[in-house]
RNA sequence: GGCGGCAUAGCCAAACGGUAAGGCGGCGGUCUGCAAAACCGCUAUUUAUCGGUUCGACUCCGGUUGCCGCCUCCA
């Protein structure tokens, strides 16, 4: 039994798929406008999460993930940048795989993108004309919002209290300043497509609904991404959707709360953004992995650098517990049960973290086998996303080093640490580390 | 101005009605020729604040203060 908390209803709910055994996610990516950044990983990692957790319960997982890459900011960027907006964008997209691969995020079943669904953002705009939920304004098309008596219905806001807000933007061609942009006409010098209301590009929100739809169904299981898409984003998609198939559109929603940096959230529009591929040059990605984890995704993260470097100390005492240790089969199960009940219960990794350390601790105080326990904690990592450490020694160096340390052990013995200690620095020097103790000398690549 | 969220030790962070997990750091110790690593122990009489409900509250209700998000492009 999965249970989390569903943005719709505002509580926490009793997962129940529209197919028995089957999830469908939709995950909104990004406008590929920028570097992808911590913040976006963390929506990302929320995601991967959501999905592992799934897929171990026994459901077989159908996610899709988009990106925009056609937008005014991409417009504008390209631009300035003197590059085809397409060039531009993909830049970007690859940019943010290749950093996905290396977080070990599974890849979703596909990953479309807005130019690519012209033709069914097409159909999609003209069928909510025809419903009378949208109307034709000098090569725009626009939303009638006070058409759809659900909007609101996602965010908790009431169309009164907008109409009242104080940064609602004035565009003459609206009948409504709530009215929201399905189809907007091309300037000069701009992309286009053809459409029957003359060249122009798709809107901001109408490509996920398309896309969407067109992969998972007018009505699916899972709409994942950022708290700040609550609204209008998602609002809309909303509205789009329901008011073109008389549908419901996602039945749960997850959001995951912002990363925040000096107590702000970080964005591109602030440019106080940390690259993802820049961070990953600095600490692991299991590291990095480990410090989206320690934070409940519901929760806020405040970013400094420091917790970056202890997310990296904790991660490393895991691994070398279960380097040292794990070894069979075994299998701790009143553990393992424990810290799946946990996972299921709202993807609680802050929680499940906790149990692994406190486990670990039981074992290494002999409470429980240090075998048994390293085994379970392994296969619990596994399940989380992270990827132990491949043995990076190799057979033949392996036993040059064993050699130049037993020579080493030979010299202490003789108290010749003048050179033993020679030979501890050069080693040191090529990240090999040696570790003295009573029981020998071992020791290990950095 | 409207809507919503959050406040737990030096820092990060669980617990969500049954008497404060865990991590990082720090301090002390074991081991060691020394060091490092590893491991062990200690590190919140108390959960922003004031009141209320309850046998019992970090957990529920109300007030106050502070911070954040959304209402505009955003994960």
């Amino acid at each position: 039994m999965i249970k989390f908390f569903n943005t719709l209803s505002g509580k926490k709910e009793v997962f129940k798929p529209l197919k028995e055994g089957n999830v469908s996610i939709y995950v909104c990516g990004m406008t590929v406008q920028n570097r992808p950044h911590l913040g976006h990983m963390r929506a990302y990692i929320t995601a991967d999460l959501i999905r592992r957790v799934f897929e171990y319960n026994g459901y077989t997982v159908k996610m899709i993930q988009n990106f925009t890459d056609i937008d005014d900011k991409v417009i504008e960027r390209s631009k300035e940048f003197g590059m085809d907006y397409r060039v531009f964008g993909e830049q970007y997209i690859k940019e943010y795989i290749d950093s996905s691969m290396k977080m070990n995020i599974l890849q979703p079943y596909y990953y479309p993108r807005a130019t690519q669904h012209i033709d069914e953002i097409i159909n999609l705009v003209e069928k909510l004309i025809e419903k009378g939920y949208a109307y034709v304004a000098e090569g725009d098309v626009y939303y009638k919002t006070e058409m759809f008596k659900d909007y609101g219905k996602l965010s908790g806001k009431k169309i009164e209290d907008l109409r009242s807000g104080a940064r609602i933007e004035i565009n003459p061609k609206k009948k409504n300043p709530l009215d929201f942009t399905l189809w907007k006409g091309a300037k000069e010098g701009e992309p286009y497509w053809y459409s029957p209301w003359g060249k122009g590009r798709p809107g901001w929100h109408i490509e996920c609904s398309a896309m969407s739809m067109k992969y998972l169904g007018e009505t699916f299981d899972i709409h994942a991404g950022g708290t700040d898409l609550i609204f209008p984003h998602h609002e809309n998609e909303i509205a789009q959707s329901e008011a073109a198939t008389g549908k419901p559109f996602a039945n749960y929603w997850i959001h995951n709360e912002m990363l925040r940096i000096k107590g702000e959230k970080m964005s591109k529009s602030l440019s106080n953004f940390l690259a993802v591929s820049d961070i990953l040059k600095e600490i692991s990605p299991n590291a990095l992995r480990l410090y989206y984890y320690r934070t409940h995704f519901r929760s806020p993260l405040e970013y400094d650098e420091n917790s970056l470097q202890e997310a990296s100390s904790s991660f490393s005492r895991i691994e070398r517990f279960i380097s040292e240790n794990a070894s069979g089969n075994d299998l701790d199960e009143e553990l393992f049960d424990k810290l799946i009940e946990t996972l299921n219960d709202n993807f609680n990794t802050p929680k499940t973290l906790g149990l692994i350390f406190a486990a670990i601790k039981d074992a290494n105080n002999g409470i429980k086998g240090k075998s048994l326990t390293a085994n379970t904690v392994k296969k619990a990592l596994n399940i989380l996303g992270f990827e132990l450490k491949e043995e990076r020694k190799n057979a033949i160096s392996e036993k040059v080093i064993d050699g130049i340390v037993a020579i080493r052990d030979k010299m202490r013995a003789e108290k010749q640490f003048q050179y033993a200690d020679m030979i501890r620095e050069e080693l040191n020097k090529l990240n090999i580390e040696i570790l003295d103790s009573k029981n020998g000398t071992k020791w290990r690549i950095k």
